[in-house]
DNA sequence: TGTACATCAGTGAACGCGCGTTCACTGATGTAC
DNA sequence: TGTACATCAGTGAACGCGCGTTCACTGATGTAC
């Protein structure tokens, strides 16, 4: 009774499959990625070790699908705050994905980890591809905004010697089909945003702010603001979405 | 014969844990921390494995030490390339800082992992003093950078809300010591600043920046002018000791 | 210069651990007639 | 509706591995008289 084109079994083994990522994430964020053993995971399950194998060739391929689903979810999170805002507020929009960005790094570091720092030991990623997907969504998502915003950019940045045969052939065929008008020049701002919205991020991820500082949200709201004084968005930035208040518990 | 103060025992110690560091080093940068193994070391070293417990109480005990070491070295680089220019020249002696660190970094990877990534798997930072005191020696440098900067900087930055009860009490007394002009923002704005430095290097580092673009010095260089430029020293970065030529291998 | 003693670097066997992975298997669940 | 068969999730024992750490010890190097 109850047979979805699915298919009862095929729920079921989906279902399974979910439960032993999520306790994967669960472990590693209570020990790091190399907390993460199949063993393990079975024992929590009571199922027997090899069990695990009927869902996932090899350690390395569970690692490989956390890697993949984390990104993805960071993504999606990260994309809803930024169309949380109207399209033509680029600086809001800027400082939504960055403020998402942190949000979702402070509040899942071993995540963050596990798609940021090396991966975990003994994996070697499998093709690169996924990975390099990743990346690349992450990027053109900051690309979008840059493009929107660069002819208030241009004239405020520094000019660097940046050719198209300085990126990975991909992307700039994706790049020029989505923002034509955009010079290569362009494209590095992008990686710059990014790079930089990760610096403080990194930092606060890995504890090495907290010693300095209690209040790295602010920190980092700041630097968001000069990010987006330095794309020549700076008029926008004292409007009332902007203010403190919208980022901060209790202004006391 | 030959017996000075050290002693020739004293001094046979010191080279063979000098020797069990280099290997340790070197295994961490072929397989990751994780690759530290005491065992392995001693078989490298042609010992046995219970002889290394002669030299460090623990695996931990180890690894600390190179955590010390490794931190300790790579300040002392940065502040050599800094010092190679003269005090006077901020906008200088930041690029010259920056691409020190960045230098270092790509060379270094493994080591740059081990003190800015998480601790090695089960390893917990003992006491955590020695990491604070070399962030904080990190942060100090850059704070006397900004500190000179601070005059330039303040009209061009944004403005945030920090207090000195933001930081840590340890940190306030040293800047205020140090630098009794600087306002709390003036401490924010060089945590900022090293965060902006270490973002860019962080991604390239993790391989992340390599698989969209095969310049990341060039982009890296572009960004700390950007830096200099918003800390109000934007009229001293056409200089010919900053031009592009001094940073990149031949112009084509 | 020679002898007696203390120091201490290094040995090697052992303990106990958890791991990834393989393999021949059982028994329940679903499918076809 | 009932029977015969195929599928397949899960078992449990085993292989072989390397690890950190402890412990009682040996033998060379240094020191004191």
């Amino acid at each position: 009774m109850g047979e979805q084109t699915p298919g009862r079994r095929a729920r079921l083994r989906a279902q399974t499959t979910a439960e032993i990522q999520a306790i994967a994430l669960r472990h590693m964020a209570e020990g790091g990625p190399d907390a993460i053993s199949l063993r393990a995971i079975a024992r929590e399950m009571d199922m027997s070790g090899s069990a695990i194998y009927s869902y996932f060739a090899t350690r390395d391929a569970l690692i490989a699908r956390l890697i993949n689903d984390v990104y993805t979810s960071l993504m999606d999170e990260v994309e809803i705050a930024r169309d949380a805002l109207p399209p033509d507020d680029i600086a809001g929009r800027i400082l939504a994905l960055g403020q998402a960005v942190r949000r979702w790094s402070v509040a899942n570091p071993e995540r963050f980890r596990l798609i940021y720092d090396h991966p975990a030991p003994g994996h070697h990623a499998p093709g690169d591809g996924s990975t390099f997907d990743a990346a690349k969504r992450a990027c053109l998502a900051l690309t979008e905004l840059v493009a929107a915003a660069w002819p208030h950019a241009e004239p405020v940045q520094p000019v660097g010697d940046h050719q198209w045969s300085d990126f990975a052939p991909d992307l700039v065929t994706a790049v020029r089909d989505a923002f034509p008008e955009l010079p290569p020049a362009g494209v590095a701002l992008a990686m710059r945003v990014w790079g930089r919205m990760h610096g403080l991020v990194a930092l606060e991820v890995h504890g090495h702010l907290g010693l300095l500082t209690n209040d790295p949200a602010e920190l980092y709201r700041v630097e968001l603001l000069d990010l987006i004084r330095s794309l020549g968005l700076g008029q926008d930035i004292d409007r009332p979405g902007i203010s403190k208040s919208a980022s901060r518990t209790p202004p006391h």
